[in-house]
DNA sequence: ACTTTTAAGTTGCAATTTACAAGTTAACAA
DNA sequence: TTGTTAACTTGTAAATTGCAACTTAAAAGT
């Protein structure tokens, strides 16, 4: 997390989202409606779980995903989309789209 | 390359760029013009060779980018975006635009 | 003819990141 | 008190990255 390599905006935004797995958990908390580590292991895609709680810390360290115990007396934690992780929707519309119209077998699930 | 992890279109789409350089080659083509190994050097990021050639290869596995020599009697190459590579335009234009709008410190730059 | 420059790489290697499996911890339930 | 569940942590091998140096062939300069 040293200096930002350019001022670019596509290099600034590759370097928080620009890799295999954080589009796929703001995926699962923004269609799908998850909120619980459990529930992201469960993706087809099988992230481990190192590498889920790593994602989960950087998206909470950039401010697009909130952490918050849920049910009083124990460890369970929620990870829900804040206002700034909401607004992500239409770089995933347009990447749904492209990826549906140029990459033969890709297809929304019609459940998960 | 062996299979898809998923028929998700954003998974299989992030297999293809989700990494901190390939959208920067396109954007490189797509808005600057470039079209030459050593131009792509030169953006402020700072690519090194290596990387540079790996992602050039498969990019053209991809089908995004054609390569081709220019100048009759040598190995200097020209490297120019296919339809399909050109059909990232909309998808590099509202990642530009969330970063933009909430990275501070992110530009366009006036020149290259 | 010889030397230098240019473009497009390749090679080697250390450091970082990823992937996979197994183990841990604390609450709560039976 | 024993087991179960959710959310991790740890260990380690494999793959990827980043950095610097080296290579190659053509073309241009002298």
């Amino acid at each position: 997390m040293p200096e930002q390599r350019s001022p670019c905006p596509i290099a600034n935004t590759l370097d928080l989202v620009g890799d295999r797995w954080t589009l796929l958990i703001i995926r699962d908390m923004m269609f799908f409606g998850k909120q619980r580590f459990e529930e992201f292991l469960q993706s087809p895609e099988g992230i481990s779980t190192n590498i889920l709680t790593s994602r989960l810390k950087s998206l909470e360290a950039m401010g697009l995903v909130v952490k918050q115990p849920y049910s009083n007396h124990s460890r369970r934690m929620n990870y829900q989309l804040t206002e700034k992780g909401k607004s992500l929707r239409p770089v995933l519309k347009v990447i749904t789209a492209w990826g549906l119209k140029h990459l033969p077998g890709t297809a929304i699930p019609t459940e998960e």
